[in-house]
DNA sequence: CACCTGCCATAAGGGTTGCTGATGGAATAG
DNA sequence: CTATTCCATCAGCAACCCTTATGGCAGGTG
């Protein structure tokens, strides 16, 4: 089980072969041979069919070990490496869409005046591999966003030790064409729409949404990507509902449309769209200071 | 980053000592010297003071991601290889304390009446362990309890991908010396009592406690160990307080003192004790069947 | 049907790694 | 001051792992 027979293996189960694991990870296809084999006679299984190359059901089983298990690996290197790392000005982020708010993005504002010469990096990314950056230390802070009970934290994926604070929640709306004939609701209870049809998209998970109310909640069209005005483009003609925070599509009572859609605050069950940040042990610098900035 | 060098360092650094860490991992002194000096020039940094052998500061972190890396490794070994075991006429529980309640001793009764020539290995221990033991797949199936809000899951320590489903919810009492002043209540509310001193037991952490309540309940005496009995003989003595499932000190309005200890039931904040079960994934079989009995 | 091509397995060779055993130097106890 | 303990270092040797070269098997093509 040395880790890098695992990357090898790993590799070997995306590429689906042997001589493009090889390339990839600069070996000659002999060696990724091998080393499968040593890791096979290891473990005394078979963790691949050959021709096609797929993984076995054993092979399965390891697969989904060993990707947060390399994981964990990296962020423990990380993070002892931090130990030690001079104190830069520059500072990192890695945020889920609808993680970066106005009042995250306002926080990070006067931490820039406050140290002019700070450099700041902002990925958006999704849930999984905003965690993935900070374990690895490739960046400080974390936003992640999330449905939960008001008040309940939320559960972010798993990459090694880490902190987990709250930073802000606000109230969730459903998103409807203007025309629909809930549009003009004041407010709307989930439970009368889990017949609706309901976009799938990274921005609001249907899963969660599932473990927080019931099941229900059919799929009518499936959305790939990061961003909130093609989802919010979506809505409006009519190809499903979404659950956004208030303040990307606010109230449709007091705004009325926004890009052809309206947000109907959703009245029961008690529902917030959290933010969250996350970060490994900081020390004291920019990053330290943002994010007590972000929490205190 | 080798996990060989890791359990080296690991090993080192309980011991205090190389030649004592060689001893036990069956290797020359000079072996280990130079496998710590490979892991800190592959860090860059050093890792153990020497005389007296101490972590630094970075050794120190790196302890913190070792012991569950190495944990996760065993568990993915051991998981992987479950797919291939045979089914066997064993199954192994492991449990702590307060989390093998009668509901679920009676189960195991049928599970064995139903195959005879079952045997069954309980183990008892912290939830960390039985996290661990089921992650190594020592045990088949795991048993953790802790106070919770209604309905809310535990947090079980993580020890890898594993399926957990909650057994069994009852209330909770604080457990009093009998001639205590509020025995005789009917109720008691836990802010009431937050100035009071407790127990500190691995029964009921009082870390759950204050994240679930607040500050306050300091700490009265400290035990250590898994007895119930020692426990609430601490309490009729006055030692201090802790919080039980109403099954074990049942409400004292009913059934007068337990061993000199009453149980006053919470009213609020609204608790309760909570039972989940740990498995991995469990092929058909006797463990499977007693999984499903005890969550269906 | 023969041939070619792409892909993985295996064998042999060589460089590197990592162990043991021996020795040296520094700290500690008597 | 001496003896002892403990870690670092060195030399030597064995095991490991990668490369090159070759073999075997399956699928596509003329």
């Amino acid at each position: 089980m040395d880790p890098h027979l695992l990357t090898t293996f790993v590799t070997v189960a995306r590429c689906g072969s042997f001589s493009a694991a090889a390339t990839e990870l600069g070996y000659t296809q002999s060696a990724i041979s091998q080393q499968i084999a040593a890791l096979e006679a290891d473990l005394g299984l078979p963790l691949l069919s050959r021709r096609p190359v797929e993984p076995t059901p054993a092979g399965r089983r390891l697969l989904e070990h060993a990707e947060p298990l390399l994981l964990r690996l990296r962020a423990a290197r990380a993070d002892v490496l931090r130990t030690a790392a001079a104190p830069r000005d520059r500072i990192g982020l890695a945020v889920t869409p609808l993680g970066f708010t106005a009042a995250v993005a306002d926080r990070l504002a006067r931490a820039r005046a406050a140290r002019p010469r700070l450099e700041v990096t902002v990925v958006t990314c999704g849930r999984e591999r905003v965690a993935a950056l900070v374990a690895e230390g490739e960046a400080d802070l974390g936003l992640v966003d999330g449905l939960a009970a008001p008040s309940d934290p939320l559960r972010p994926p798993d990459a090694g030790p880490m902190t987990t604070a709250g930073v802000g929640e606000e109230d969730v709306v459903v998103a409807l064409p203007a025309g629909h004939p809930l549009a003009g609701r004041a407010a709307l209870r989930l439970a009368d729409l889990v017949d609706a049809r309901w976009l799938r998209t990274p921005l609001c998970p249907l899963s969660r949404l599932r473990a927080l109310v019931g099941d229900g909640f059919p799929v009518a069209l499936e959305h790939r990507g990061d961003d909130v005005r093609t989802l919010i483009a979506l809505v409006a003609a009519g190809h499903g509902l979404t659950l956004l925070p208030a303040s990307v599509l606010p109230a449709s009572v007091l705004n009325g449309a926004v890009a052809g859609a309206v947000g109907v605050p959703v009245s029961a069950p008690r529902l917030v769209h959290r933010v969250e940040l996350l970060h490994g042990t900081l020390p004291p610098g920019p990053a330290a200071d943002l994010a007590r900035a972000l929490t205190g």
